[in-house]
DNA sequence: CGGTTTTCGTTACAAATTGTCATAAAGTCT
DNA sequence: AGACTTTATGACAATTTGTAACGAAAACCG
Protein backbone atom coordinates (compact mmCIF):
# COMPACT_ATOMS: atom_id res chain seq x y z
CA UNK A 1 0.00 0.00 0.00
CA UNK A 2 2.87 2.47 1.46
CA UNK A 3 4.35 1.22 -2.04
CA UNK A 4 2.02 2.09 -4.43
CA UNK A 5 1.29 5.22 -2.88
CA UNK A 6 4.76 6.73 -2.96
CA UNK A 7 5.11 5.38 -6.60
CA UNK A 8 2.07 7.45 -7.70
CA UNK A 9 3.46 10.55 -5.75
CA UNK A 10 6.82 9.97 -8.01
CA UNK A 11 9.47 8.22 -5.83
CA UNK A 12 10.97 5.41 -6.69
CA UNK A 13 10.37 2.89 -4.21
CA UNK A 14 11.66 -0.79 -2.83
CA UNK A 15 10.82 -3.19 -0.12
CA UNK A 16 12.65 -5.31 1.62
CA UNK A 17 11.46 -8.35 3.59
CA UNK A 18 14.30 -8.37 6.10
CA UNK A 19 17.73 -7.09 7.43
CA UNK A 20 19.59 -8.69 4.70
CA UNK A 21 17.42 -7.68 2.02
CA UNK A 22 17.75 -4.14 2.99
CA UNK A 23 21.50 -3.92 3.35
CA UNK A 24 21.45 -5.66 0.08
CA UNK A 25 18.91 -2.53 -1.47
CA UNK A 26 20.66 -0.12 0.76
CA UNK A 27 24.27 -1.16 -1.33
CA UNK A 28 22.70 -1.21 -4.87
CA UNK A 29 20.46 1.94 -4.60
CA UNK A 30 21.67 3.89 -2.38
CA UNK A 31 18.06 5.23 -1.05
CA UNK A 32 17.45 8.41 0.07
CA UNK A 33 15.70 7.59 2.95
CA UNK A 34 14.55 4.00 4.67
CA UNK A 35 11.25 3.40 6.19
CA UNK A 36 11.23 1.26 8.75
CA UNK A 37 8.67 -0.94 11.15
CA UNK A 38 9.76 -1.64 14.57
CA UNK A 39 7.90 -4.56 14.53
CA UNK A 40 9.65 -7.14 12.36
CA UNK A 41 8.88 -10.33 12.42
CA UNK A 42 12.11 -12.47 14.19
CA UNK A 43 14.50 -9.69 13.67
CA UNK A 44 15.17 -6.84 16.08
CA UNK A 45 13.80 -3.19 14.32
CA UNK A 46 15.93 -0.83 16.39
CA UNK A 47 19.33 -3.19 16.52
CA UNK A 48 18.86 -3.20 12.80
CA UNK A 49 18.11 0.81 12.54
CA UNK A 50 21.29 0.79 15.11
CA UNK A 51 23.30 -0.74 12.32
CA UNK A 52 22.36 1.21 9.53
CA UNK A 53 22.82 4.48 11.25
CA UNK A 54 26.35 3.64 12.12
CA UNK A 55 26.85 2.90 8.30
CA UNK A 56 25.14 4.92 6.21
CA UNK A 57 23.49 8.81 6.36
CA UNK A 58 20.47 7.87 5.22
CA UNK A 59 17.18 9.69 5.89
CA UNK A 60 15.56 6.70 8.60
CA UNK A 61 11.52 7.17 9.53
CA UNK A 62 10.22 4.62 12.42
CA UNK A 63 7.18 3.22 12.61
CA UNK A 64 5.65 1.82 14.89
CA UNK A 65 2.63 -0.05 16.63
CA UNK A 66 2.74 1.39 19.86
CA UNK A 67 2.68 5.23 20.11
CA UNK A 68 4.43 5.13 23.67
CA UNK A 69 6.60 8.34 23.85
CA UNK A 70 8.99 5.38 25.36
CA UNK A 71 9.09 4.23 21.74
CA UNK A 72 9.69 7.82 20.39
CA UNK A 73 12.58 8.40 22.53
CA UNK A 74 14.12 5.62 21.96
CA UNK A 75 13.49 5.48 18.04
CA UNK A 76 14.68 8.64 17.71
CA UNK A 77 17.67 8.33 19.95
CA UNK A 78 19.16 5.86 18.27
CA UNK A 79 19.22 8.07 15.11
CA UNK A 80 16.12 7.86 13.46
CA UNK A 81 15.42 11.34 11.45
CA UNK A 82 11.63 10.93 12.74
CA UNK A 83 8.84 8.75 13.81
CA UNK A 84 5.47 7.99 13.43
CA UNK A 85 2.82 5.69 14.93
CA UNK A 86 0.38 3.38 14.04
CA UNK A 87 -2.19 4.42 12.49
CA UNK A 88 -1.01 7.16 10.59
CA UNK A 89 -2.34 8.67 7.70
CA UNK A 90 -0.46 8.69 4.33
CA UNK A 91 -0.36 12.61 3.85
CA UNK A 92 1.26 12.87 7.35
CA UNK A 93 4.11 10.55 6.39
CA UNK A 94 4.49 12.19 3.22
CA UNK A 95 4.90 15.24 4.67
CA UNK A 96 7.64 14.02 7.46
CA UNK A 97 9.52 12.56 4.16
CA UNK A 98 9.24 15.32 2.48
CA UNK A 99 10.69 16.92 5.67
CA UNK A 100 13.42 14.85 6.05
CA UNK A 101 14.67 14.66 2.51
CA UNK A 102 14.85 18.60 2.75
CA UNK A 103 16.87 18.26 5.53
CA UNK A 104 19.50 15.85 4.21
CA UNK A 105 19.97 17.69 1.46
CA UNK A 106 20.36 21.10 2.10
CA UNK A 107 20.89 22.47 -1.40
CA UNK A 108 18.02 21.20 -3.21
CA UNK A 109 16.03 23.20 -0.53
CA UNK A 110 17.94 25.23 1.05
CA UNK A 111 17.59 29.24 1.36
CA UNK A 112 20.42 30.72 -0.51
CA UNK A 113 23.96 30.10 0.91
CA UNK A 114 23.87 32.96 3.88
CA UNK A 115 26.07 35.52 2.56
CA UNK A 116 26.81 39.58 2.80
CA UNK A 117 24.11 40.72 4.67
CA UNK A 118 20.64 38.51 4.67
CA UNK A 119 19.23 41.55 2.81
CA UNK A 120 16.38 40.18 0.09
CA UNK A 121 15.74 42.54 -2.77
CA UNK A 122 12.87 42.82 -4.33
CA UNK A 123 10.64 45.34 -6.41
CA UNK A 124 11.61 47.79 -4.34
CA UNK A 125 11.59 46.43 -1.16
CA UNK A 126 14.06 45.31 1.35
CA UNK A 127 13.83 42.20 3.74
CA UNK A 128 16.25 41.98 5.93
CA UNK A 129 16.33 38.39 7.61
CA UNK A 130 19.61 39.67 10.29
CA UNK A 131 16.91 42.37 11.39
CA UNK A 132 13.55 40.78 10.65
CA UNK A 133 12.34 43.63 9.19
CA UNK A 134 10.65 44.75 6.16
CA UNK A 135 10.51 48.19 4.31
CA UNK A 136 8.60 48.79 1.02
CA UNK A 137 10.16 50.93 -1.69
CA UNK A 138 9.82 54.52 -0.10
CA UNK A 139 11.89 53.37 2.82
CA UNK A 140 9.53 53.08 5.37
CA UNK A 141 9.68 50.07 7.75
CA UNK A 142 6.28 47.66 7.53
CA UNK A 143 5.71 45.86 10.70
CA UNK A 144 5.19 42.34 10.44
CA UNK A 145 4.12 39.57 12.94
CA UNK A 146 6.46 37.20 13.64
CA UNK A 147 4.10 34.75 11.40
CA UNK A 148 4.33 37.05 8.60
CA UNK A 149 7.36 37.72 8.82
CA UNK A 150 8.38 34.48 8.70
CA UNK A 151 6.58 33.22 5.85
CA UNK A 152 7.42 36.12 3.87
CA UNK A 153 11.02 34.64 4.11
CA UNK A 154 10.29 31.24 3.48
CA UNK A 155 8.96 32.49 0.38
CA UNK A 156 11.17 35.05 -0.78
CA UNK A 157 13.95 32.84 0.02
CA UNK A 158 13.08 30.46 -3.15
CA UNK A 159 11.78 32.88 -5.70
CA UNK A 160 9.43 31.31 -8.49
CA UNK A 161 9.31 28.13 -6.79
CA UNK A 162 5.87 26.51 -5.78
CA UNK A 163 5.84 25.63 -2.28
CA UNK A 164 3.01 23.44 -0.93
CA UNK A 165 1.52 24.35 1.91
CA UNK A 166 2.84 21.51 3.97
CA UNK A 167 6.51 22.94 3.95
CA UNK A 168 5.74 26.31 4.66
CA UNK A 169 4.13 25.13 7.74
CA UNK A 170 7.29 23.06 8.38
CA UNK A 171 9.79 25.95 6.68
CA UNK A 172 7.87 28.28 9.61
CA UNK A 173 6.82 26.26 12.45
CA UNK A 174 8.69 23.61 12.55
CA UNK A 175 5.74 20.78 12.76
CA UNK A 176 3.22 19.72 10.00
CA UNK A 177 -0.15 20.47 9.61
CA UNK A 178 -3.73 19.17 9.85
CA UNK A 179 -5.35 17.67 7.03
CA UNK A 180 -8.26 20.44 6.50
CA UNK A 181 -6.00 23.42 7.96
CA UNK A 182 -6.76 26.79 6.34
CA UNK A 183 -3.62 28.36 8.61
CA UNK A 184 -1.28 29.16 5.60
CA UNK A 185 -4.11 30.58 3.71
CA UNK A 186 -4.71 32.79 6.38
CA UNK A 187 -1.71 34.21 7.03
CA UNK A 188 -1.27 34.35 3.31
CA UNK A 189 -4.33 36.79 3.31
CA UNK A 190 -2.87 38.81 6.09
CA UNK A 191 0.53 39.15 4.51
CA UNK A 192 -0.79 40.56 1.18
CA UNK A 193 -2.63 42.72 2.76
CA UNK A 194 0.17 44.39 4.15
CA UNK A 195 2.78 44.32 0.86
CA UNK A 196 0.64 43.82 -2.23
CA UNK A 197 -0.35 47.15 -3.66
CA UNK A 198 -4.13 45.12 -4.80
CA UNK A 199 -4.35 41.97 -2.48
CA UNK A 200 -7.03 41.00 -4.84
CA UNK A 201 -4.45 40.58 -7.72
CA UNK A 202 -1.26 39.59 -6.01
CA UNK A 203 1.97 39.97 -7.88
CA UNK A 204 4.20 38.79 -5.08
CA UNK A 205 2.93 36.40 -4.11
CA UNK A 206 0.84 33.91 -6.03
CA UNK A 207 -1.77 31.13 -5.27
CA UNK A 208 -0.90 27.29 -7.37
CA UNK A 209 -3.93 26.16 -7.54
CA UNK A 210 -4.06 22.48 -5.65
CA UNK A 211 -0.62 23.19 -4.27
CA UNK A 212 0.76 26.07 -2.77
CA UNK A 213 1.97 29.91 -3.26
CA UNK A 214 5.13 31.33 -5.10
CA UNK A 215 6.74 33.87 -4.40
CA UNK A 216 7.06 36.25 -7.82
CA UNK A 217 8.83 39.36 -7.14
CA UNK A 218 11.83 40.00 -8.87
CA UNK A 219 14.48 39.34 -6.47
CA UNK A 220 17.87 40.24 -5.84
CA UNK A 221 20.31 39.71 -2.89
CA UNK A 222 22.42 42.39 -1.41
CA UNK B 1 1.38 -6.35 -32.23
CA UNK B 2 3.46 -3.96 -29.63
CA UNK B 3 6.20 -4.03 -32.11
CA UNK B 4 3.87 -2.86 -35.00
CA UNK B 5 2.26 -0.45 -33.08
CA UNK B 6 5.03 1.76 -31.63
CA UNK B 7 6.81 1.26 -35.45
CA UNK B 8 3.75 3.08 -36.49
CA UNK B 9 4.10 5.27 -34.10
CA UNK B 10 7.26 6.68 -35.35
CA UNK B 11 9.49 4.27 -32.89
CA UNK B 12 12.11 2.09 -33.92
CA UNK B 13 11.36 -1.21 -32.43
CA UNK B 14 13.66 -4.61 -32.30
CA UNK B 15 12.79 -7.50 -30.28
CA UNK B 16 14.20 -10.34 -28.48
CA UNK B 17 13.47 -13.64 -27.98
CA UNK B 18 15.40 -14.55 -25.01
CA UNK B 19 17.50 -13.11 -22.38
CA UNK B 20 21.04 -13.88 -24.30
CA UNK B 21 19.21 -11.72 -27.02
CA UNK B 22 17.79 -8.59 -25.42
CA UNK B 23 21.25 -8.23 -23.97
CA UNK B 24 22.98 -8.84 -27.41
CA UNK B 25 20.34 -5.85 -28.86
CA UNK B 26 21.31 -3.29 -25.88
CA UNK B 27 25.23 -3.61 -26.91
CA UNK B 28 24.42 -2.86 -30.24
CA UNK B 29 21.36 -1.04 -30.29
CA UNK B 30 21.48 1.17 -27.37
CA UNK B 31 18.17 1.12 -27.25
CA UNK B 32 16.46 3.95 -25.07
CA UNK B 33 13.29 1.87 -23.40
CA UNK B 34 13.18 -1.84 -22.84
CA UNK B 35 9.73 -3.30 -22.58
CA UNK B 36 9.82 -6.44 -20.97
CA UNK B 37 7.06 -9.54 -20.27
CA UNK B 38 7.55 -10.62 -16.63
CA UNK B 39 6.34 -13.96 -17.71
CA UNK B 40 9.10 -15.58 -20.15
CA UNK B 41 8.94 -19.07 -20.90
CA UNK B 42 12.21 -20.71 -19.57
CA UNK B 43 13.77 -18.06 -17.75
CA UNK B 44 13.26 -15.35 -14.85
CA UNK B 45 12.23 -12.41 -15.67
CA UNK B 46 12.90 -10.75 -12.56
CA UNK B 47 16.50 -11.89 -12.39
CA UNK B 48 16.71 -10.82 -16.05
CA UNK B 49 15.77 -7.21 -15.59
CA UNK B 50 17.67 -7.03 -12.06
CA UNK B 51 20.39 -7.65 -14.58
CA UNK B 52 19.66 -4.79 -16.65
CA UNK B 53 19.30 -2.64 -14.25
CA UNK B 54 22.51 -3.71 -13.05
CA UNK B 55 24.14 -2.84 -16.27
CA UNK B 56 22.20 -0.20 -17.62
CA UNK B 57 20.27 2.92 -17.00
CA UNK B 58 17.86 1.91 -19.51
CA UNK B 59 14.03 2.53 -18.93
CA UNK B 60 12.52 -0.47 -18.45
CA UNK B 61 8.73 -1.09 -18.33
CA UNK B 62 7.20 -4.48 -16.87
CA UNK B 63 4.21 -6.34 -18.53
CA UNK B 64 2.56 -8.66 -16.32
CA UNK B 65 -0.13 -11.20 -16.22
CA UNK B 66 -1.65 -10.86 -12.91
CA UNK B 67 -2.29 -7.78 -11.72
CA UNK B 68 -0.62 -8.18 -8.04
CA UNK B 69 0.21 -5.34 -5.95
CA UNK B 70 2.83 -7.68 -5.38
CA UNK B 71 3.99 -8.00 -8.63
CA UNK B 72 4.01 -4.44 -9.06
CA UNK B 73 6.10 -4.11 -5.91
CA UNK B 74 8.53 -6.42 -7.28
CA UNK B 75 9.15 -4.73 -10.66
CA UNK B 76 10.05 -1.57 -9.28
CA UNK B 77 11.29 -3.35 -6.42
CA UNK B 78 13.96 -4.34 -9.04
CA UNK B 79 14.39 -1.17 -10.99
CA UNK B 80 11.98 -0.58 -13.50
CA UNK B 81 10.70 2.81 -14.09
CA UNK B 82 6.82 1.79 -14.51
CA UNK B 83 4.85 -1.19 -14.47
CA UNK B 84 1.46 -2.21 -16.63
CA UNK B 85 -0.46 -5.03 -16.31
CA UNK B 86 -2.35 -7.42 -18.61
CA UNK B 87 -4.54 -6.45 -20.86
CA UNK B 88 -3.49 -3.14 -21.00
CA UNK B 89 -4.58 -0.90 -23.94
CA UNK B 90 -1.69 0.51 -26.28
CA UNK B 91 -2.56 4.17 -25.69
CA UNK B 92 -1.97 3.82 -22.12
CA UNK B 93 1.18 1.87 -22.50
CA UNK B 94 2.09 4.62 -24.70
CA UNK B 95 1.76 7.33 -22.41
CA UNK B 96 3.65 5.49 -19.84
CA UNK B 97 6.53 5.20 -22.27
CA UNK B 98 6.40 8.70 -23.05
CA UNK B 99 6.26 9.53 -19.48
CA UNK B 100 9.39 7.53 -18.84
CA UNK B 101 11.07 8.71 -21.73
CA UNK B 102 10.30 12.29 -20.41
CA UNK B 103 11.93 11.24 -17.05
CA UNK B 104 14.95 10.11 -18.65
CA UNK B 105 15.75 12.33 -21.25
CA UNK B 106 15.64 16.09 -19.39
CA UNK B 107 17.21 17.68 -22.52
CA UNK B 108 14.97 16.16 -24.83
CA UNK B 109 11.66 17.38 -23.39
CA UNK B 110 12.74 19.85 -20.53
CA UNK B 111 12.00 23.65 -20.19
CA UNK B 112 15.19 25.42 -21.83
CA UNK B 113 17.59 26.06 -18.70
CA UNK B 114 15.94 28.70 -17.11
CA UNK B 115 18.90 31.57 -17.81
CA UNK B 116 18.35 35.06 -17.85
CA UNK B 117 14.57 36.01 -16.99
CA UNK B 118 12.82 32.92 -18.37
CA UNK B 119 10.74 35.04 -20.69
CA UNK B 120 8.93 33.77 -23.73
CA UNK B 121 7.77 36.23 -26.61
CA UNK B 122 5.75 35.15 -28.96
CA UNK B 123 3.68 38.00 -31.69
CA UNK B 124 4.04 40.72 -28.94
CA UNK B 125 3.31 38.74 -25.81
CA UNK B 126 5.64 38.33 -23.15
CA UNK B 127 4.85 35.18 -20.98
CA UNK B 128 7.31 35.20 -17.89
CA UNK B 129 7.82 31.96 -16.16
CA UNK B 130 8.93 33.57 -13.20
CA UNK B 131 6.66 36.07 -12.18
CA UNK B 132 3.70 33.90 -13.49
CA UNK B 133 2.61 36.21 -15.49
CA UNK B 134 1.65 37.15 -19.08
CA UNK B 135 1.43 40.37 -20.92
CA UNK B 136 -0.45 41.70 -23.96
CA UNK B 137 0.97 43.08 -26.92
CA UNK B 138 -0.05 46.42 -25.16
CA UNK B 139 1.96 45.08 -21.58
CA UNK B 140 -1.17 45.00 -20.15
CA UNK B 141 -1.05 41.80 -17.15
CA UNK B 142 -3.99 39.29 -18.54
CA UNK B 143 -4.87 37.37 -15.49
CA UNK B 144 -4.77 33.61 -16.19
CA UNK B 145 -5.44 31.06 -13.77
CA UNK B 146 -2.84 28.23 -12.50
CA UNK B 147 -4.29 25.88 -15.15
CA UNK B 148 -3.90 28.04 -17.67
CA UNK B 149 -0.86 29.25 -17.09
CA UNK B 150 0.72 25.98 -16.84
CA UNK B 151 -1.13 25.08 -19.82
CA UNK B 152 0.52 27.80 -21.90
CA UNK B 153 3.69 27.76 -20.64
CA UNK B 154 3.84 23.77 -21.37
CA UNK B 155 2.79 24.77 -25.01
CA UNK B 156 4.95 28.02 -25.56
CA UNK B 157 7.98 26.05 -24.59
CA UNK B 158 7.91 23.57 -27.21
CA UNK B 159 6.87 25.73 -29.94
CA UNK B 160 6.04 24.20 -33.16
CA UNK B 161 5.83 21.06 -31.57
CA UNK B 162 2.84 18.74 -31.27
CA UNK B 163 2.25 17.97 -27.89
CA UNK B 164 -0.90 15.03 -27.28
CA UNK B 165 -3.14 15.50 -24.71
CA UNK B 166 -1.70 12.80 -21.97
CA UNK B 167 1.46 14.62 -22.53
CA UNK B 168 -0.39 17.68 -21.56
CA UNK B 169 -1.47 16.68 -18.56
CA UNK B 170 1.31 14.99 -17.39
CA UNK B 171 3.30 18.33 -18.08
CA UNK B 172 0.34 19.94 -16.59
CA UNK B 173 -0.68 18.16 -13.38
CA UNK B 174 1.71 15.35 -12.63
CA UNK B 175 -0.44 12.72 -13.45
CA UNK B 176 -2.02 10.79 -16.57
CA UNK B 177 -4.95 11.65 -17.47
CA UNK B 178 -8.42 8.86 -17.49
CA UNK B 179 -9.47 7.20 -20.75
CA UNK B 180 -12.35 9.96 -21.93
CA UNK B 181 -10.92 13.15 -20.79
CA UNK B 182 -11.91 16.47 -22.43
CA UNK B 183 -10.11 18.39 -19.49
CA UNK B 184 -7.19 19.64 -21.58
CA UNK B 185 -9.79 20.29 -24.25
CA UNK B 186 -12.12 22.59 -22.08
CA UNK B 187 -8.76 23.98 -20.64
CA UNK B 188 -7.97 24.69 -24.37
CA UNK B 189 -10.47 26.69 -24.99
CA UNK B 190 -10.86 28.60 -21.88
CA UNK B 191 -7.24 29.95 -22.54
CA UNK B 192 -7.50 30.65 -26.22
CA UNK B 193 -10.64 32.65 -25.21
CA UNK B 194 -7.99 35.23 -23.25
CA UNK B 195 -5.45 35.18 -25.92
CA UNK B 196 -6.87 34.80 -29.14
CA UNK B 197 -8.27 37.17 -31.13
CA UNK B 198 -10.75 35.00 -32.96
CA UNK B 199 -11.32 31.99 -30.78
CA UNK B 200 -12.39 30.20 -33.32
CA UNK B 201 -10.02 30.83 -35.87
CA UNK B 202 -6.94 30.05 -33.46
CA UNK B 203 -3.18 31.33 -34.48
CA UNK B 204 -1.67 30.82 -31.78
CA UNK B 205 -2.85 27.43 -29.86
CA UNK B 206 -3.91 24.87 -32.93
CA UNK B 207 -5.47 21.68 -32.71
CA UNK B 208 -3.76 18.42 -34.34
CA UNK B 209 -7.04 16.07 -34.70
CA UNK B 210 -6.13 12.87 -33.28
CA UNK B 211 -3.40 13.99 -31.49
CA UNK B 212 -3.55 17.07 -29.07
CA UNK B 213 -2.07 20.46 -29.44
CA UNK B 214 0.60 22.96 -30.69
CA UNK B 215 2.02 26.22 -29.87
CA UNK B 216 2.15 28.19 -33.21
CA UNK B 217 3.33 31.35 -32.26
CA UNK B 218 6.80 32.58 -33.65
CA UNK B 219 8.74 32.23 -30.42
CA UNK B 220 12.30 34.47 -28.70
CA UNK B 221 13.48 34.58 -25.60
CA UNK B 222 14.67 37.03 -23.92
C1' DC C 1 0.26 38.18 38.97
C1' DG C 2 -4.13 40.60 36.78
C1' DG C 3 -5.29 43.27 32.98
C1' DT C 4 -4.43 44.71 27.97
C1' DT C 5 -3.17 44.20 23.58
C1' DT C 6 -1.55 41.29 19.67
C1' DT C 7 -1.36 37.53 17.13
C1' DC C 8 -2.97 33.56 15.14
C1' DG C 9 -5.77 29.27 14.42
C1' DT C 10 -10.36 28.15 13.20
C1' DT C 11 -14.67 28.58 11.14
C1' DA C 12 -17.98 30.15 7.94
C1' DC C 13 -19.24 31.80 3.84
C1' DA C 14 -18.16 34.04 -0.68
C1' DA C 15 -15.52 33.84 -4.86
C1' DA C 16 -12.78 31.56 -8.14
C1' DT C 17 -11.28 27.63 -10.59
C1' DT C 18 -11.67 23.46 -12.87
C1' DG C 19 -13.51 18.70 -14.08
C1' DT C 20 -17.50 16.76 -16.30
C1' DC C 21 -21.26 16.44 -19.21
C1' DA C 22 -24.25 17.63 -22.97
C1' DT C 23 -24.73 19.47 -27.26
C1' DA C 24 -23.12 21.82 -31.27
C1' DA C 25 -19.66 22.27 -34.67
C1' DA C 26 -16.01 20.74 -37.51
C1' DG C 27 -13.31 17.29 -39.71
C1' DT C 28 -12.65 12.65 -42.19
C1' DC C 29 -13.77 9.01 -45.02
C1' DT C 30 -16.21 6.50 -48.36
C1' DA D 1 -23.83 13.78 -49.28
C1' DG D 2 -24.12 10.61 -45.25
C1' DA D 3 -22.09 8.24 -41.36
C1' DC D 4 -18.92 8.52 -38.00
C1' DT D 5 -15.04 10.77 -35.10
C1' DT D 6 -13.09 14.26 -32.90
C1' DT D 7 -13.09 18.94 -31.04
C1' DA D 8 -15.39 23.32 -29.17
C1' DT D 9 -17.86 25.28 -25.75
C1' DG D 10 -21.58 26.59 -22.51
C1' DA D 11 -23.53 25.05 -18.24
C1' DC D 12 -23.12 23.16 -13.90
C1' DA D 13 -21.24 20.85 -9.85
C1' DA D 14 -17.39 19.94 -7.03
C1' DT D 15 -13.28 21.53 -5.27
C1' DT D 16 -10.12 24.96 -3.82
C1' DT D 17 -8.93 29.54 -2.31
C1' DG D 18 -9.88 34.34 -0.19
C1' DT D 19 -11.16 36.73 3.65
C1' DA D 20 -13.79 38.53 7.53
C1' DA D 21 -14.94 37.45 12.14
C1' DC D 22 -14.34 35.39 16.50
C1' DG D 23 -12.11 33.76 20.39
C1' DA D 24 -8.10 31.34 22.55
C1' DA D 25 -3.47 31.77 23.47
C1' DA D 26 0.63 34.42 23.74
C1' DA D 27 3.02 38.54 24.50
C1' DC D 28 3.32 42.69 26.94
C1' DC D 29 3.17 45.72 30.92
C1' DG D 30 3.00 47.63 34.73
Amino acid sequence: MLSRYFTDEGYRVSTAESGDELRDRMRREEPDIVLMDLMLPGEDGLQLARDIRAHSDVGIIMITGRSDVVDRIVGLEIGADDYIAKPFNLRELHARIKTVLRRLRPNHDAPEPKQAENLICFEGWRLSAERRELRDPAGREVPLTTGEFDLLLALAQRPGRVIDRDTLMDLTRGRGREAFDRTIDAQVARLRKKIETAPHKPTLIKSVRGVGYVFTGQVSRG
